[in-house]
DNA sequence: CTGAAAGCGCTTACAG
DNA sequence: CTGAAAGCGCTTACAG
């Protein structure tokens, strides 16, 4: 590998000219340049961006601290935030936490000793004081799916509103006896769905059965289980929305096994807008969040405050709903 | 942030030692070390990747180059490959490519100058020409799902042989009038994958009617019109097996859009093992990748190399069948 | 417009 | 067992 010094030699000038050619900084004689250029060229050389971020303190990389990959709704948020860095000229570092607290914490130390610019906490199980804390010793942080109320960059989605879209669209396809299938309540999502879901049904002015409340685990199995509670009431709903697509799925499972199907006999809503409800049938109705969206606001957000943007921003994007053939009532309402 | 300076000053000792302590190499007095220790506590010392990497060569990074990390077979890779990274106490610098040749080319060029001791390239379209060069300015490369033939390390899985085990499940079975929705030309993969069915079926004795092979483009609606050119052949066939799981999807969907069913219609197989095949009515029957493995492999791969490995492997891995409902027979063979 | 020098935060022989 | 010095490959004031 060519060093500037290689470089240098060649062109017969000095490592700081070859260095302001390079860069673009200062001023160079434009003959003097282009015999550096030239240089450059027939050396293949490239500039160690180890030996520039010692000096300058900008790595041109980001970490992305995110749950699981391999889980449906992570991929996306690592590729708009991808996309957005590469068009930037940055580097993406993916760390996988398992939505464990340890991890996360280990890979913040790593990613501080690394020279991140800024780092993006996807779902992160940190307290708000320790994520202040974290802040003081640490680059830019912005955390995504997770309300913060403190100073710290924040990028979520309307769950209030998404659950409305989904409770709001059930009510107008004549359904009045609506369950939720809520995810765990440990989660500030699935508190928030739930939370939207009570709230629309309040304004339409329709009292909320408990028993049309279950508590799911966000995954098929409990979507499943809680589909099989509601079914076995003696009064069953006409309608569930699920806070997320796996259980909606579960549910639709759930139904099928039992000889029943949506929306024929109840109308099923997920939540997410993961693939899969696009391949499903009967084809899911859910809310769609702007996942992709997220990754590319929270890097945009991080570059910013690089530049020098001093004020915090917590960012929510709306989701949207999608409808399917899991919800629509073919009776007419 | 505090440097080794900081912590050699305040435990009253030279920078070299304290080098000397937190690397563990040579000797030093159990006081001394205790003092220093004392001081790397005191003011959260955390030791700089980047002057360490400038010095040693080994930055603790791989780069990680795919196509696109929202195409469902690549989370699998990515999370392998960071798994076993983490397990060294390496990072994984992920960058989509998009298929694309150039992206392709301009991360491996970035990842160079960041300093990156190791690439995995996924699906790489560089020829093997270019590879071979750019592996002599570059860190140890790993290629994933390419078969290479020279000296570069790569990690396939045997697709030949899965599609032996798709056809063969099928004449196992019963069914003889075996189709084939192939995949692109273009992809090697594609083109395996139709030689494991040729193969099977002469094997078995059995001729393949040209009209039962029909070319799809690895996509779900590739796979409806195939299906659906199946269909309208004056004999179709009894079961077809489908170069990759999206065509599978879509080959059930045209089924299910003309009244017909699998397996009682025809049975329908895939090749992949995402997700999908799980939640899909009937479950898929389909040949499962080691995606994860392959990313793990990758790695352990380089990390070899890096210790000093010189030999270099080709290692093939085997996928497996997963039989769902999609082609069994019910009325027995 | 150009170059010499210092320095970024480490590691690594080399003396002692 | 410990420290002074050189050096990794750059950038950045500072002279000139």
């Amino acid at each position: 590998m060519a060093t500037i010094k290689d470089v240098a030699a060649l062109a017969g000038v000095s490592v700081s000219t070859v260095s302001r050619v390079i860069n673009a900084s200062g001023y160079v004689d434009s003959k003097t340049g282009e015999r550096v250029l030239a240089a450059v060229e027939a050396l293949d050389y490239r500039p160690s961006r180890i030996a520039r971020t010692l000096v300058t303190r900008r790595s041109g990389t980001i970490g992305l601290i995110l749950p699981d990959i391999t889980n449906p709704f992570f991929p996306e948020v690592a590729r708009g935030a991808e996309d957005e860095a590469y068009r930037h000229g940055y580097n993406l570092i993916l760390c996988n936490s398992d939505w464990k607290l340890e991890k996360e914490t280990l890979y913040l130390g790593i990613l501080r000793q690394q020279c991140v610019e800024g780092v993006i906490l996807v779902s992160t199980k940190l307290t708000e004081e320790r994520l202040t804390e974290e802040c003081r010793s640490l680059p830019p942080l912005v955390v995504i799916d997770r309300t913060i109320t403190l100073d710290i960059h924040s990028i979520s989605s309307n769950n209030v509103g998404g659950a409305a879209l989904a409770t709001k669209h059930l009510l107008v396809q004549g359904y009045r006896r609506i369950a939720h299938i809520a995810g765990p309540a440990s989660s500030i999502s699935a508190r928030q769905r739930l939370e939207g879901y009570h709230r629309t049904m309040a304004e339409a002015g329709l009292p909320v059965d408990p028993a049309l409340v279950v508590e799911g685990d966000y995954r098929l199995g409990g979507g499943k289980k809680a589909m099989a509670r509601l079914l076995a009431l003696t009064e069953p709903p006409e309608a569930v929305f699920c806070a997320n697509d796996m259980m909606a799925v579960g549910a639709l499972e759930q139904l099928q096994e039992s000889d029943r199907c949506a929306p024929a006999d109840m109308a099923v809503v997920g939540y997410d807008g993961i693939d899969l409800t696009r391949y499903v049938h009967p084809r899911l109705t859910t809310v769609i969040q702007p996942t992709y969206q997220m990754g590319e606001r929270a890097v945009q957000l991080l570059l910013e405050t690089i530049k020098g943007n001093e004020s915090f921003q917590h960012i929510e994007l709306e989701p949207r709903l999608a409808i399917g053939d899991s919800s629509v009532r073919r009776d007419g309402p």
